[in-house]
This record gives C-alpha cells, structure tokens and sequence, in this order.
DNA sequence: TGATAACCGAGACGGTACGTCCCGTCTTGGG
DNA sequence: CCCAAGACGGGACGTACCGTCTCGGTTATCA
C-alpha cells in the first residue's frame, strides 16, 4: 500500500531523519511467515471452505488479532499464502520449437491441476469469484506471470516465422489456458496428456480445412 | 430419490391402497415455484454469497423447513433455480457457414456473461467448485447441452468438408468456451465482441504459419 | 415487554383467533431453566467477573445463540438468575416487638452478607451500577420487596404505638439497610451480629440527648 | 512497594554510592500528571466501564507501556486519579450545633452524588467491589479520613452533651452515610436535600415512641 | 565530556471474551 | 402428510481490550 522502504538511503546522509523509520514495535516477520505457511498447509489439507481463520492462527502460533491486524479476511490470508507458495513461474527453456515448448508447458499445467493442486487453484479462483479484492491479488500475483511467459514464448515464436504474423496471441493463450482451467472447473472431461496434446495441435492446426 | 409416481394406475381399482397415493396434504407447487422465484431474483441481486436460506424463505413466503424438506442444502436451491431460470440452450439456425453460426454464438455467450448473468454463474462455478452434487447439476443440467449443441454444430460443418477431418471437436469446443469462462472468472481481460471474433478467427485459422 | 398472556380466555369463545397464541415452536422452557441454574452456580463459583456466556452456554447445555436471544448481554442474564434464585422475601413473624423483630432481620441480613451470599451481591451491585437495565431488575426484584417488607413492620409498629408519629419510615429504613449495605461494600467493618444490635439500637434510641 | 527515597543523604558521604540516587533519566512527574488528569477526565466522562487503558494513554500522550510501568492494572490508575481528584476532605466548621453541622454534611454529599460525581464514585465502588486492592486504596485514601471527620464531629457533640453518651458513634456514621450510599448505588429513592434533612432527623431523633 | 542506564513514544504481540450471523434440525399448531 | 413460524445446537466470524513485549530515541547522573 504505502511506500515504506527507503530506496538509495545508503547515499543519502542528511535526509536520513525523513525517512521516518517507522517508530514503535516492528512488524514480526516470523509470525508472517509462520501465519503464510500454516494458511498454505491448512489449505492443502483441509481446502478452502475447511479453513478456520482460528485454526489459521493455532497452527501458527499467533493470535487471531494478529491475523485481522494485517489482513482483512480470511481469502485475503488465503491469498497470499497461496501466491507466496506458488507465486514463482518456472518458464522453461526456450528450444527453438513452440509446438514442443507449448506441449510440454500445457502437460505440466494440466499434470499440475490433475493432482492436488488442482483443488487449491479451484478454491483460490472460487474465493476470487466473491472477492474482489482477492480477486485481483490472484490475477497480478499468479495469473499474470504465466500468461506473459506464454504470451512471450509465443511471440518469439512469431518473430521467428513459425507462427503466423496476423495471429492474436494474447487470445490464443486465453484459448490455451482456458480449456485446461475450463475442464478444471466444470470437471466435464479429464485433465490427461492425451487432452494437452490435442489442444495444442487444434490451436496450432486450426480447424478450418484448407 | 424413491418413486413417487403411480403408473396406469387408472386401470386398477382393487390395488389402489398399494399404490399408496401419497396419503395426506400434496406438496404445495406453488410453494416451489415461489421458491425457485425467490432464489433466482436474490441470486441475482446479492451474489451466491450473499443469498441466505433465510432469506429465500422469507421472500417466498415459505418456512425454512419447506426449504430443506426438498433441497439439502443451500447449494441444491440455487443450482435448481439456476437451471430453472437458465437451463433451455436456444441452438439459433445453422446458415451453413461455421465461422458465422460460431461467432454469433461466441458473441452472444460474451454479451450474456459481461452483464448480470456473468456474476450469477460465477457464483454457480465457485458453488460447483466446493459441492460435487452440485458441480454434477450444473455440468448436466447448464453446460452439457451447451456443449454438446457447440460440438454437433461443429460436427455438421465437418460433414459440410468445412472443417479438417483430424481435428478433435471436443477439445476445440473446450477452448473456445474455456476462453470466455476463463476471462469471466478471472477477469484479466474484457468480454467485448472483439474478443469473440478474435477467438473464432484463432481456433478456425490456427496459429501456424502455413 | 409486550403482553403476551390471554386474561380471561376461558370466558371468550368466539374471540379466542384474536388472542395470536404464539405460532412457531414455543421457546423451551428446560433451556431457560438450565441457564438459569448454571448462571446462578457459576456466580457462586467464580464471582460476577469470572462468569463467561460461553461457559453458561456450555454448563447449562445451550448454545449461545440461544442466550443472547433471550438476555441481551450477560449482565442481563445473571441478574435474572440471582433474582430468580434469591427473589423470594421470607417475611418472619411480626411478634408485636418491633425492636426484637428488626434485630432478627438485621442480623439475618449480616450474617447472609457476611458469607458467600456477600461476594455474589456485591456482583450484582457492581453490575448494576454499569448497567440501568441491570439496576432497574435489581431494584424492582430484589430490593423492592425487601424494603416494602421492612417499612410494612415498621408502620405496623407505628400503629400500635411503639414508633412516634412523625418518623419518616422509608429514611428509617434506608439508614437500617443502607448501613449494612456500606459495609458490604466498602468492607471498612466487620459483619458481625453486634454490629446489627448496634445499628437496631442506634436508629430507635436516636442520637441526641434528651 | 521498593523503598526509593534516600533520607539523611546530605550527611553520609563515604556511603553515597549504596544510596545509589537512580542513576539514569528519572519518572517523569509531568507524564505521571498527565496520565491522573486524563484518566479522571475520562472516568467523569465515559464511566468507569467506559474507560480504556489506550485511551488514557492517547489522552495523556503517553504510552501504554508508561502505564504499566507505574501501576499493576486499570483499577489502579483509575483509583489513584479518583483519590488525587477528590481526596481532600474539607471538614467544614464546627458551629457547636451538632444537628447543624450534621444537615450541612449530608446535603453537601447528597447533592454531589447526585451529579457527576455520583456516577464516578458507583464506578469505584464497583471496581473495589472485584479488585481487593483497588478496595484497600478506596477506604483508605477516601473512605477513611470522611468517616474519621464525621465521627470526630460526632465526638465532640458528645462531649459537649448534645449526644447521649452510650450511642455507638461509628455505627451511627455508618448508618448516615450508608443511607446516602445505598440511594446512590440502588437509585431507589432520590437524592434530594429533603432526604437529607429527615435522614439526620431519623437518626438524632430515633424511631422509638417515649 | 562522554558513557551508562533507566526512561519514554509507539505500536505489535498472545490471549480471551464478546456479540453477531448463518446453517441445518427440531417442535409447535393448523390445514 | 404438508405447511408457516420460529426456537434450537453448533460453530465461524470479526471486534475490543487486557497486559506484555520490543523497537528506536531521549535525558539525567556518574565516571
């Protein structure tokens, strides 16, 4: 929220006193960690809806006002949690060949959410879908980062000639990530390879017959 | 649950008390219906969050036993009265031309969801997400016949030599439906028109260069 | 609060409808009951502060929902149960001696006060003295009956000429009670029997010389 | 509670370092004021329930750790404020008219109970009446000296023969004092000069017929 | 003239009770 | 057998205050 850290202090000698360096008893990073790392265990054991801001608050050590001190609810702890957990994006290298870069990339993800993940990410989205505000620590923290490595794994593709120049990748990528998501969600078909597979030749191939 | 319907049970006359027509008071019709009524307008109005047994009761009319005394739970209502309220798929005509029929289509469906009713099936979603009875109404109920009309759509067109022989219709109707559902629930993107027509054009065309 | 009872209903026969009898399930009588004994046992066992509603919730077998539907706070409760089980005003005989029948109350009254009956009014008064509703339950209910009582023995007294004509009764009575009450709470004198012959004393013979 | 003060320091030289004089920064007299004036303030104000620990600290503009630094808990500020407001005990003269002096005595503390000071004071006895220690200061720092005035005023009325010589003086205190008490706490009557006048009449005068 | 030690403000912390809300079940009387 | 009304047990929520703690910074006195 508000600027607190105090970019270049190291050179500056007579501003010092201005950065005004919070005054009173610091914020303890232990009992943040120890708060992120019970949400997240709590999270994969017992999912979303079993998650008790109590017993959030039990398995970390820490009373409850220090929950509500520093997040407004339950899905903004959840949140972060989920984001500090899982918020790195491994992006993969880049072979040359965007068919076999994007087939791997979508078996991983929908590897991913075939196991347990699968049912945190449908929590995490479920709480987004009431939340605004979770809402959108999900999309900058977690959706975001992926869609961009895609987005720009796909549009080094293009410079390279092997995808075509009018293509719209940034709905691609929707096509892409919302089929697996989709099937995530509705559970109306199965999250295997065989379906990463084919969803990558049918965006890659087109369906129209030439 | 357990089989409440009486079969010919015109023709016999000296079995009638085996058939036990339901001795007692009728369940009241009018009383689901004003229920269903009841649970579609505060689904609207408050989100699925927001909707309280209590209060679908109460505008109603209704006791909060009639309630339970049909549905189990507050998810059963809502999924009911969603359905109810949104279960028949209009197919629209098929004018031979794939790529219209699917646009018109894809922009309706972005249309739809970019108004109120995208924050009553978002609701619905994140229900499904945390009720598998639920989740099975909403697959069967809402989205197979959506998809399943999407994909004879499609099928047509292939016979029509439209469409490429290989190509998996199934997987191609996840992605063009799991694109919009994807930006409903996650919101990265707008639900504008472009957006259809984009989409159509990226599944038809495909992304590689020829 | 609002009048709920139906006078007379035995004679009204054709307006009985009017008298609304209370539709919906009748508010359990057991559970009043049971928080009313356990209010009153965990006032005796750990003093006005130490009572919790949680732990009335939980002794009395009720939950809290139940309480705070009834009795808006906890003051209410207790002060309800302490009436309920000291309400009762045991008169004692009138045996024509107003001196020997007013030291028979006062040393009942510091010898009750002087126990364990001490801590648990101190309570309420405690309570009372936050609380105007609290004060109004322990005025009407407890104390009233009390000082009636004790001003009725004092007129009757004064009718058969053992009181002057001219005593102001309800002062008299304050001064009686009221002293007893100050050392309760004050706790600046002991409680003993010689301090009630002394005040029974004191207030008949009056101070100054004559 | 630790003896602090350091008597005959001026003349022992060689022994100076044992009355080791606090080396460091000293209690802040202008806080500890502060804090008194702010914590009475806010108990004429807010009522002894009303008032909070972090409010007397904001209002003082000092911190919560100085409170605690200085007194074990609430009833102790809240006590030692109360005494230091309204611990002079203004004897007023003695016009040789015991029943004069008497009236005056009690219609000056009727009238200030039935003021503001009235509900400061319910909020002290009502915190004696839970905290031993609390009580303790109460009688002696308040209590004792008004009652010690009183029975002194007595004393010397009785030396001068306007008070028979067997009356038991304290409980006579006890039974004027307590009278106004006991409206004051119970509120079942009103504290109104009138009172007064015929409550010292009661007890100068006595109830029994001669 | 520092050094030292106790002071002070700010405010985060663990703990505990509060009072509210909703769920899903039940118990009435009446149709 | 159904229904409206509404009380019930259960349990999570978010708030408030208590009394403790840990910071950085501030003064008097002692060395």
């Amino acid at each position: 929220m508000d600027e607190k850290d105090c970019p270049n202090s190291e050179h500056s000698t007579e501003l010092e006193h201005l950065c005004s360096k919070a005054a009173g008893r610091p914020r303890s990073e232990s009992a943040r960690q120890a708060i992120l790392v019970a949400a997240d265990y709590l999270l994969a054991r017992d999912g979303y809806g079993g998650v008790t801001m109590e017993a959030i608050a039990v398995t970390a050590g820490v009373s409850k006002a220090t929950l509500y001190r520093w997040w407004p609810n339950k899905s903004a702890v959840l949140m972060e949690a989920f984001v500090a957990a899982n918020g790195t994006c491994c992006a993969g290298p880049d072979t040359g060949d965007v068919g076999a870069d994007m087939l791997r990339r979508m078996r991983g993800m929908t590897a991913a959410f075939a196991g347990a993940m699968g049912v945190t990410i449908s929590g995490m989205i479920a709480e987004a879908l009431a939340d605004q505000e979770a809402a959108a620590v999900f999309r900058a923290q977690y959706l975001a980062p992926r869609r961009a490595e895609a987005v720009d794994a796909l549009t080094r593709a293009r410079k390279r000639g092997q995808i075509r120049a009018g293509a719209d990748l940034e709905v691609a990528v929707d096509a892409l990530y919302g089929a697996v998501y989709f099937r995530l969600l509705t559970g109306h078909g199965p999250l295997i390879p065989e379906f990463a597979d084919a969803l990558v030749e049918t965006l890659l191939s087109g369906l129209r017959e030439k």
